[in-house]
DNA sequence: CACGTTTTGGCAATCGGTTGTCATGTGTCG
DNA sequence: CGACACATGACAACCGATTGCCAAAACGTG
């Protein structure tokens, strides 16, 4: 049809194009969209026509201009390929997918400053940030949640709200597994400084083990990749204990690997326990015995947490804390103490 | 200092606060910072110290809604959790990072509804998209690619931009690989319908058993996850071939379990190849034997081949297809046909 | 029927940049 | 010394939506 409009081109309807063809102000169909209840239900219903017509997809950019709001939230993670984030990705994607958001996926490689420029990045193109594994510092962090709304998971700096996985608890069930095992010398293999939650386990198993009248040592720290295990093998190796808990799954299974190698049977002649049950965890040889937790439901839930900031529709408080639970998943790689 | 200006806020700075610091137009701002020949190197200088002193970072939704450029790249994968597609997206998240981009990452869930409303969706907000093992027709991959543009990775339609592994080259490795350890019939473990690269490959393999007398039968499809290896496994002991080429490393990761719990050896009983020679390949019991391919690099050739499409600034046309080599991994999961 | 109240919808400013146009200012050359 | 080219920077129009403000319309009531 002939129309006196300047291009019916086959660029993308605008609002504009909306207006022209109901005859209507470009505001009104604005309101009509993100407002139904402050127009007309007749003229709402042909704009809505119109819009389905024209396959109007509102310009997220020009959007996000006007209001403020981009509908995206940054989600950082230390290490992509770390299988651990796997599930908390596809848990937040979930989320926040259901949520009508747009998941920022970013890997920060493990650095703090990549870390920090992302964040200050994001500030201005998401809504808001969750941030896994944080290798910033409490006052950085702290600093960067007073200015956008944010998450963390596994990271615990009070004023910031967080998603916490228990790994601490686990860690004695896993001590309390090694030392019914006869084990009495045990070896925590460090995961990386900057990490908390590395901490946090060391802490929660040293006084275990006072408890207990176990004697755990510290060693590493090692990165939290498979390669790493090697060292991780060859050190718990040198140190003469008899069952290792691994700062992650990593860490763990590159050290069955290299145990295989240099002969040493897992578990006659040294019990492995690993933490986050990973891909992989339940096929290797022999199978992991790893802490579990719901990593998916801590992504959904660290999703959940940013939404309320960001909504704070609800009149009581939102949660600002939660923490997931962690259990024991017994496999193949622990075994009673070898005799001495 | 006192100043006359409305507002020094916390608020973060914008060009007319750089403007306004060095007493020179907006404009004057936007093009010192964007084409910094078109200004003089001292107001350009002045403004860059401006910039830097007032912790200037541009708005990339304001620069997105008046250039049309977003400075983003969707990357869409069918699922996240499968581990062949980290080193994908480790490679895209490098390559894109060391352009300036950012990767929009999203998982596409196997779905060819989800995947064209993504694509459509990331019209708008990225200058770019890198699909992943599209679930998408030929047709509407076409119509996509002609809109916006485009590259696809294991997806080879005409016209289209692509990245391709060989894993049909692969495939004929692995034939030889196993007729030569006398097995003369072997089933391929299909993946989903909707793959093409499925398809190639049972193509490759038909071809190249036909030319070698080999027999091979095809069982599925299977759903590329290692639960649907357990259906693998049993269809392919039910079918009585001695040896397996399965659509991917998941599928036959799955199998290796199956085959343990019914108390099938492998490989003395049964022989089995993967694909991908994804993370969990070489530590799973036993060792699968795999067809590797360079993924990482994969990612980062289909980011190139997409940023030379976005600045055609080279004179000879860009490449627009791309083959990535794939070789056979020989580990323990295959072995000499068990005699009849 | 007049008046007050509530809907309804239009106008225009705004978000933070980019970019085309044009008026200067500077330098070079004949 | 005049003419001309070119470098420079200001102005203003956009990009596509949101939103405060106000006027017109619709409604109800006494």
């Amino acid at each position: 049809m002939a129309s006196t409009r300047p291009a019916a081109a086959d660029r993308p309807a605008t609002i504009h194009d909306i207006a022209a063809l109901c005859g209507v102000a470009a505001s009104t169909v604005s309101r009509a969209l993100s407002t139904p209840d402050r127009v007309n239900i007749r003229t709402r219903q042909r704009i809505e026509a119109a819009a389905a017509q024209l396959h109007y997809i509102p310009n997220s950019q020009a959007r996000a201009l006007s209001s403020g709001r981009t509908g995206a939230v940054g989600v950082l993670v230390p290490d992509i390929t770390n299988p651990f984030y796997f599930d908390l990705i596809r848990g937040t994607q979930l989320q926040l997918k259901a949520a009508g958001y747009t998941q920022l996926l970013v890997d920060t490689e493990e650095s703090d400053e990549v870390e920090a420029s992302t964040v200050e990045q994001l500030r201005k193109s998401a809504d808001g940030i969750i941030v896994a594994a944080s290798r910033l510092s409490d006052d950085a962090l702290l600093a960067a949640a007073a200015k956008t709304p944010l998450v963390t998971v596994n990271r615990d700096v009070p004023g910031v709200p967080a998603v916490l996985i228990d790994t601490p608890s686990a860690t004695s069930q896993a001590l309390d597994h090694l030392v019914s095992l006869g084990h009495a010398r045990i070896a925590y293999m460090a995961g990386p400084v900057t990490s908390q939650s590395s901490a946090r386990r060391w802490t929660a198993l040293s006084e275990a083990a006072e408890e207990r009248g176990a004697e755990v040592l510290r060693l590493g720290p090692f990165a939290p990749k498979t390669q790493s295990g090697a060292a991780a093998a060859d050190a718990a190796v040198h140190s003469g204990v008899t069952a290792c808990i691994a700062f992650n799954d990593l860490i763990a299974i590159g050290m069955l690997q290299r145990l295989r190698e240099r002969g040493i049977s897992v578990p006659l002649d040294m019990s492995i326990v690993g933490c986050d049950d990973i891909f992989g965890a339940d096929f290797c040889n022999p199978p992991l015995t790893t802490m579990a937790s719901p990593i998916e439901q801590a992504g959904r839930v660290a999703v959940s947490m940013l939404l309320a900031q960001l909504n704070p529709l609800a009149v009581g408080g939102a949660r600002t804390r939660s923490v997931m639970p962690t259990h024991l998943t017994v496999r193949g790689s622990t075994g009673p103490a070898p005799l001495t």
